[in-house]
DNA sequence: CGCTTAATTGACAATGATTATCAATAAAGC
DNA sequence: GCTTTATTGATAATCATTGTCAATTAAGCG
């Protein structure tokens, strides 16, 4: 396997991983570059694009897509252990989850049904305590 | 409540209801369109977009919404029955399947963290056996 | 340190799926 | 048939995301 170089420290990645750290809730790209701007940080929205993809395919955040097809990003609570996310549809606010026998069962169901490359997609969502407080 | 009408019969959701019931995968509304023009339909591309999301919403065909944030259709396998599928990435031939326990077990975590409005999404997908025989 | 080189950036154009418009058409019900 | 009103379709508009490409700059090296 060829490992990929490591990629280049710039003031922009630093700073997309800092406003990253600052947070535990799922937000789309063009929230955090938002986010970077009114923080003073001038990085521009496709740098953020490129940033949020490489980490997330890094292992270093993650991502969900919604109904609507937005990708929303999230710092990696539990990196290198895969897992799962109970999240809120309005704030964003997550919480890990894992789902052990589930991912065994689909890995077999698959196979039996005679399929490769078996993927799996499973997320919860729902309306937290506070957004359900605010009428959110 | 109050019950939305029932929506007419034109010949164009005909036509879209009818190339559905021919085939078991899972689908674009772009590639639908596609077959129906094929098939010497001359549905509009709107017009196939409005009739599957209501058909979805009335629950007549499943929708999934892929990583690339694209919406996929079917006609719905087992109508009335709330289920999720084991589909081909590449071709879109499904399977539906059942997972009472996760169901349970998703609704629960989501009360005790304090959430409502509990909803979820459940894929699995892979490369079926014809497409992996033809390095699809 | 400088210097070289290739990765990264950012402003902006381009894409691609989906949605909105709105005048024309045609189900439904009487 | 006639009226009412949902539906259609051609097309413009959205919106998130990706591509372009010249200018910048992190990294590695001597
Ligand atoms: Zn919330
Ligand atoms: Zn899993
Ligand atoms: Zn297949
Ligand atoms: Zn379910």
């Amino acid at each position: 396997m060829s490992t990929s170089p490591a990629p280049r420290m710039t003031k922009q990645r630093a700073a997309i991983m800092d406003v990253l750290s600052k947070s535990e809730e799922f937000r789309s790209a063009q929230a955090w570059h938002d986010t970077l701007r009114h923080d003073g940080s001038s990085v521009g929205l496709a740098t953020v694009y490129r940033s949020l993809q490489s980490l997330a395919e890094a292992g270093q955040v993650d991502a969900v897509v919604t109904d609507s097809g937005e990708t929303l990003y999230r710092r990696c609570g539990a990196e290198d252990t895969h897992h799962h996310h109970l999240r809120c549809r309005s704030c964003g606010a997550a919480h890990d989850i894992e789902v052990p026998e589930f991912e065994r069962w689909a890995e077999q169901l698959g196979v039996k049904l005679g399929f490769t490359g078996i993927d799996h997609t499973v997320e919860i969502t729902g309306i937290c305590r506070d957004c359900a407080a605010q009428g959110r």
